[in-house]
DNA sequence: CTATGATCATCC
DNA sequence: GGATGATCATAG
């Protein structure tokens, strides 16, 4: 590993472009990220829980981005996302959990065109850091792989239709009937700290996903 | 409370 | 073992 990996490649991870973001991750694979996340002070226990989003924080951190809450592409034209992979039954990798894209609420929903939505803006021109997942000590967590990836235009018109269809439920039964049965590529599911919260949340499937890195399914 | 970073827990 | 709903840490 580079003696100044944890320093940012630019003073502000917001004008870093996506290639460079590209190379800059290429030389995370094989790291673990485990003792980065010490490095960084990204917590990962806490009173006996976990910080569930702890590895992609220090992916952030690489970057030179700063936590923030904003809903926005972490760096203007791009999404960063970070997943874990687990071994399965047969030896190999695959995905282990399906990808919270964003956030939303039945207004926006209504309300916004899918060209418009939060939702293509981070699908739609993604990196995405596989991570493997050993298990909840989260002792070791070594990167994978580092895919960059542009949606194609049958994802797009397939994840649009999507979209339509979550519109077209609010509209018709209201925002209650929205669940994670909804959809093909990416799904609306219930999100937010608490029960009941009412937050609701897109993510993509894994079959994107997957997709997105180049891994078989 | 809402967003970010996500994964956990449970039910099928 | 996969899919769906619930939840954790942090920032504004």
């Amino acid at each position: 590993m580079h003696e100044d990996a944890q320093l940012p490649l630019l003073a502000s991870g917001r004008r870093l472009t996506r290639a460079d973001a590209l190379d800059r991750l290429a030389t995370l694979v094989g790291v673990d990220l485990r003792p980065l996340a010490d490095r960084y002070g990204v917590t990962v226990w806490r009173d006996g829980r976990r910080n569930k989003g702890w590895a992609g924080m220090v992916v952030e951190r690489y970057l030179g981005l700063a936590a923030n809450g904003t809903q926005a592409p972490d760096f203007g034209d791009w999404e960063l996302k970070v997943v874990p992979l687990a071994l399965a039954a047969d030896g190999r990798l695959r995905l282990k959990e399906t990808m919270a894209v964003t956030m939303f609420t039945a207004a926006d929903l209504e309300s916004r065109e899918f060209e418009e939505s939060h939702l293509l803006a981070k699908l739609g021109r993604i990196v995405v850091v596989a991570r493997v997942y050993e298990g909840p000590e989260e002792a070791r967590s070594v990167v994978q792989a580092v895919a960059g990836f542009d949606l194609t235009d049958a994802d797009r018109a397939q994840v649009r239709a999507d979209y339509e269809e979550a519109r077209w439920m609010v509209r018709t039964q209201g925002a209650w009937a929205l669940d994670g049965r909804v959809g093909r590529l990416v799904q609306p599911r219930p999100k937010g700290a608490g029960h009941g919260s009412g937050g609701m949340g897109f993510y993509a499937k894994k079959a994107l996903v997957t997709r997105m890195l180049g891994i078989g399914a």
